[in-house]
DNA sequence: CACCCGGAAGTTAC
DNA sequence: CGTAACTTCCGGGT
């Protein structure tokens, strides 16, 4: 009857728990009020294993099933404080699998759940998933994300994929919370596992009597056809499941008209943990007040998150790169000084999505140079950044003025970054930016398109008509997309010092211009501080004789010259033709030459800043 | 060592 | 097919 259903994507091999059988003991297969004092032994017995918590003594609950059935969630925390939240939770799921057993399922397919209620619920809401520490392990530890059913899964509100594992809050009660979570992560049928979620949910009204079969017990090689799904026992299962559906989709359903789509992002799903104590263990709210948020175990919320996004490789690092990106979307932000710790920027109810995602709230103004930029969100610690500066700008040359208004004009457009020819083969940003800088020198024309999202480079791509683009991807771009917006650089005249060079190193090195230090304070560049940006360059960072059209007198200046750069180099060194790996190097020198410039800057002002 | 940062490029779902 | 939102990897920092 309580065959679990399959799927265990994640097992260790140290499982300190029983990962083998994850069927309640035959004993158990009545209603739990009329279980015995022994069969309430068993039952303990049985949980301490499935969910990998400590021994229950069995003079804690001393008692028959129907004792048993009486105690309150309290009664369970006081006798067993750290897992009576599990255990009651799991008891009353064997009590309302009972009651459910009357009643189809089909209705959960809608928003609005209709599980069975469970004691600590707010009426108004569905049952939370997250709500039910029914975890279950198998021993198949096979990962079977190529087997996710074909068939349409209309009730599914989550990311499709076929196997999900989550571990109950009770499983990091170790020392080590995030190795215990690590090793102990177990299955919960359909927790974010809306493939076989739906298959059960369609199931469920039409094999409501299978519970108590015991020959729905499926092992771990369940066959992932929907026919199979069949035969499972449906109804603790699906109530699960749609649960587990219910606790990530949307609170407001009216605003989030895409249920099937929720809590796809990491930001909705971290919120969506937040939502429920159960889940305190890996995420909670430091300050719920300032949005304020901490996260207890990296590693089991970083398993939690692969399993929502079937990713099994899943790390806290990459899940921390993926907050990162929210930093300039003004979503999340780290608190400075506290170690995982991070605060919600705006009332997640609040943020706005893009088709597919959060985006910044004024999108539109985003692309280029709007203050919602990398260094704005360099850490809560900053002070507020000063964007307020109501400068006159100067006016624009000729050149400048004409980029200026074919940004103004395609501020809804994605940016195009210049080239990604020459690649270096490290990842070190400062060569990659110089071998792009030589790049340059060698084209005519460069392509910017406007936009905003993540302002990752692989979302700047190279285009325009007179550029060689060496990148497959590129190339495929470049045949079906015309550049929106063309900014000469007359590099290959004029490679040293021209405004537009100026623009392409700004853009190039640092996507773009985005802020800058001034008179110790920290600007960003807005609007009203663009113009000034371009023409007068007025950080010292910088600063107009950086691009001085003496060279000579600004010997720093070289790093914008590749040609003399690299001239200079040949006669300093005597290397007669360096070779394009040589291009692509760059020395200390060099680095030293054209950090502060194009990358360090940034250090400058905040440095100062702080 | 664990966490933090952000660039760069690749991936995936829509 | 294009893009948002990651994921993956990395070098470097605290």
């Amino acid at each position: 009857m309580f065959n679990i259903w399959p799927s265990t994507i994640y097992q260790p091999p140290q499982l300190s728990c029983n990962a083998q059988q994850t069927v309640l003991p035959a004993s158990l297969a009545k209603h739990p009020q009329q279980w015995t004092k022994h069969e309430v032994g068993v039952w303990l017995k049985w949980c301490s294993d499935e969910f990998c918590i400590e021994p229950i003594p069995p003079d804690r609950i001393d008692m028959n099933g129907k004792a048993l059935c009486l105690l309150k969630r309290s009664d369970f925390m006081e006798r067993i404080p750290k897992n009576g939240d599990l255990l009651f939770n799991a008891l009353q799921k064997l009590i309302q699998n009972k009651v459910s057993l009357t009643s189809p399922m089909s209705s959960m397919c809608s928003g609005g759940a209709t599980v069975p209620m469970s004691p600590f619920h707010i009426k108004t809401e569905p049952i939370s998933p997250l709500l039910h520490p029914l975890v279950f392990t198998s021993a198949n530890t096979q990962t079977t994300s190529m087997h996710a059913p074909s068939i349409p899964r209309p009730c599914v509100p989550i990311l499709p994929r076929t196997q999900s594992t989550i571990l109950p809050p009770s499983c990091s009660n170790s020392i080590n919370s995030n190795k215990s979570f690590s090793n102990t992560v177990s299955t919960v049928p359909g927790i974010l596992s809306p493939a076989s979620s739906t298959v059960d949910t369609e199931s469920a009204s039409s094999d409501n009597g299978s519970v108590s079969d015991p020959e729905g017990h499926e092992n771990d090689s369940r066959p992932t056809e929907p026919t199979n799904e069949r035969f499972l026992p449906t109804t603790i299962k699906t109530e699960i499941q749609h649960s587990i559906q219910s606790a990530f989709q949307p609170l407001n359903n009216n605003t989030r008209p895409d249920s099937g789509t929720e809590c796809r992002l990491l930001w909705e799903f971290i919120h969506q943990l937040l939502q429920n104590p159960m889940f305190s263990q890996l995420v909670c709210w430091e300050s719920e007040k300032e949005l304020i948020f901490r996260i207890n175990n990296p590693t089991g919320l970083a398993h939690m998150w692969g399993k929502q996004k079937n990713r099994t490789n899943m790390t806290y690092e990459k899940l921390s790169r993926a907050l990162r990106y929210y930093y300039r979307m003004n979503i999340i932000k780290k608190v400075s000084g506290k170690r995982l710790t991070y605060k919600f920027m705006q009332q997640p109810s609040t943020i706005q999505k893009g088709q597919r995602g959060a985006k910044p709230h004024n999108k539109c103004d985003i692309p280029l140079f709007s203050s919602s930029n990398r260094f704005q969100y360099s850490g809560l610690k900053d002070e507020p950044l000063e964007d307020k500066t109501q400068q006159k700008p100067p006016p624009l040359s000729p050149a400048i003025n004409e980029i200026h208004h074919e940004l103004e004009n395609h501020r809804h457009l994605k940016r195009q970054s210049p080239t990604d020819i020459s690649k270096p083969s490290g990842r070190n940003s400062s060569k990659y930016l110089q071998s792009k800088t030589l790049d340059i020198e060698n084209y005519e024309h460069t392509a910017y398109q406007l936009g905003n999202g993540d302002m990752s480079n692989s979302n700047f791509k190279q285009l325009s008509p007179n550029f060689h683009i060496p990148s497959t991807s590129y190339e495929k771009s470049k045949a079906s997309k015309l550049p929106p917006l063309m900014v000469r650089a007359n590099v290959t005249n004029d490679v040293k010092y021209s405004p537009d060079v100026k623009l392409n190193l700004g853009v190039y090195g640092m996507h773009s211009p985005l802020s800058f230090h001034q008179n110790n304070k920290h600007h960003v560049i807005n609007d009203s501080l663009k113009q000034q940006y371009f023409e007068g360059m007025t950080s010292p960072t910088f600063s107009r004789s950086q691009f001085n059209d003496d060279p000579q007198d600004e010997p720093e200046d070289l790093s914008f010259s590749p040609k003399k750069q690299r001239l200079d180099s040949e006669s300093n060194s005597g290397k007669m033709s360096p070779s394009d790996e040589e291009q692509q190097h760059i020395s200390k020198e060099e680095e030293n030459n054209i950090l502060p410039l194009l990358i360090n800057y940034k250090k400058t002002a905040i440095s100062t800043n702080s």
